[in-house]
DNA sequence: TAGCCGTTTGCATTCGAAGTCAAAGGGCCC
DNA sequence: GGGCCCTTTGACTTCGAATGCAAACGGCTA
């Protein structure tokens, strides 16, 4: 029977009993020594790990997730949709976790009907927390809350209800961004809006009207666009077609802006800043090409991230705090995408 | 004792007992219903199904994986380098793999010494398989295969010991991209490489390079740099410095080929691709913003990720096949970034 | 040497689902 | 109604590590 288990190339991976039995423990020694704080002696860890070391053993993460009720992992949900601000944002959540000893398990959403299946999936996978950067509905964040499973939103939150989130506020940054403009002599401004469910297009667009309402301005036009990058083109044809006069366009995010510009010059001749000045949102390494060194309102995605691992944490610990929504200050990038008003 | 365990929001999560007692069946009973092909009535499967749903019960898949030794767990190894490239490659495989009813454990990787902490990371966590597009040690690999965890490689390869990997073959598109640049009056052709210890710069430069021995020409100059945009700038500004003669700039891969661009016509007044064409390599989509539409080698990213993780279930699945090297042939993609020779 | 206390150690149980095996149920024919 | 076979069911064991508890050990003092 010794050799049934046995299949492919691989024999039968070592447990914590074959670990024991080479180095002449018992198992719970062995369990031991693989958790610091643990009562173990110096002589006999030194034992254990050289037979572990031999053997290839690493403690089975399933096994012990089963009788911890910690499973170390935590569940990412992302948008699929290639908007070059995730791949950052992932990037970073998944090193700040792993830092903290945690794996992150990856869910991407391509329409909302995977959302549901994430949530069971992540469910069924015991994740010890969740990071959602993806539109989650109240529903479906009150099966989260139901569960039991500490949940952290990055760049949303619900007006209506307590959860803690992490956002970018970028009321202060937009002031700055419309006060340059205008001091540039900018008056006629128009904006390329994101989709209409989308809050952070919400609260951009909004940030922006008071911005502009502070100077006695309004939005001449607006134009509404997916985030994506083409979508900026059709924006702004729509736009130049109703003969808008504009000297300034904020656009809800940077793939837009770089689209808008894009079409300004190519298709309808223009310079941007001379003609028209273009500005952004995020703060995506893209935009700081030199084709177009946007002027944006970059998101501190260090901070941020930094600050949403440690709260997902801290929530898991115990440590329960209220939920609460953070936000960060979005910073005023003056890049060249902006200058002075055409007339 | 009953009120033990109850904490936070959230009570005891339900386990297959408690939806058996509610269901008043066994606990094999509720097992089966989760199990397709599995021994059940119509009828006992709709009350376990109906007990199920009221008590929010999912498997738990920790406590599953131990018994059946299958985690559905597939480790994911990027390199955390921003390069346009891999996000997509992540989003594509995630899909793929989720829908075969697998998920991902992220691994991103800074440093060299990250790899080694995964590989022993993925290993706790008894993946099922591993596909890394990462850089990866032979000695790395050795260990792979030592402990049994079957692995695709992605865009590498070893030339010295067979392995499963999918790759992409650039040489007949190549070939396709100096034919069409030659057709077009180039015979100075150079070239900005990636990091010297990259394979896939290597291969891409031996493409090169052949393509335009069948020409009778070869490189006037190459220069280096890191794959990244900025490290372009820097590179065009040293072929420029040597007064090298070129009407023609190959870049290891798009996004260098964007800052080359950039650089030449920002810094240098040149006009692309009046004075000089440059072309790139991968297709990502930032390379067809407008103000770049870069011709450029195309990688099948869809077909790759299909066929690498179709392997690797193969693989699992105990279907082993020997491993080896599939190669997806690039595709050439005219865009505006190459033209006439300059004179 | 006996007695005490703090440290190490091992035994036995636990986590939750899957699967083996034997028993029970159900339908059908004679 | 008895016998047969196929389907469905439940009792019990298993996976691998963690941990409460009690026993063993070691060092020290009286």
């Amino acid at each position: 029977m010794a050799q049934e288990g046995q299949h492919k190339s691989a024999r039968r991976r070592a447990t914590s009993y074959d670990v024991a039995a080479l180095a002449g423990v018992s198992q719970s020694a062995v369990s031991r020594c693989f958790k610091d704080g643990a009562s173990i002696s110096q002589k006999t860890r030194a034992k254990v790990l050289k037979a572990a070391e031999s053997l290839n053993y690493q403690p089975n993460a399933i096994a012990r997730g089963l009788i911890t009720q910690r499973s170390n992992l935590a569940a990412v949900i992302v948008s699929s949709q290639i908007n070059f601000y995730y791949p950052e944002v992932l990037s970073q959540l998944t090193e700040q976790f792993a830092q903290r000893g945690i794996r992150v398990l990856l869910f991407t959403i391509q329409n909302p009907s995977d959302t549901d299946r994430a949530l069971d999936e992540l469910w069924r996978y015991q994740v010890d927390g969740v990071i959602s950067a993806s539109y989650l509905s109240r529903d479906q964040y009150a099966l989260l809350e139901a569960r039991g499973i500490p949940t952290v939103l990055f760049n949303r939150f619900f007006s209506d209800r307590p959860s803690h989130s992490t956002w970018c506020d970028p009321s202060d940054a937009t002031q700055a961004l419309v006060d340059h403009l205008v001091e540039n002599g900018h008056q006629h401004f128009a904006m390329i809006e994101g989709p209409s469910d989308s809050q952070v297009n919400m609260i951009r667009t909004r940030a922006v009207e008071r911005a502009l309402a502070t100077h006695g301005l309004q939005l001449r036009a607006r134009a509404r666009g997916s985030y994506r990058y083409e979508s900026a083109g059709q924006a702004v044809d729509s736009l130049l077609r109703a003969r808008t006069s504009m000297t300034a366009l904020i656009c809800a995010n940077d793939m837009m802006a770089m689209g808008a510009i894009d079409q300004l010059r190519q298709q309808h001749g223009l310079d941007v800043p001379r003609d028209i000045s273009v500005a952004g949102f995020d703060g995506i390494g893209a935009g700081q090409f030199a084709s177009y060194t946007l002027t944006t309102i970059r998101q501190p995605i260090a901070r941020m991230t930094q600050h949403t691992v440690d709260t997902l944490l801290n929530d898991l610990e115990g440590d329960e705090k209220t939920p609460e929504r953070v936000a960060f200050a979005g910073e005023f990038m003056r890049g060249s995408s902006t200058g002075k008003a055409s007339d």
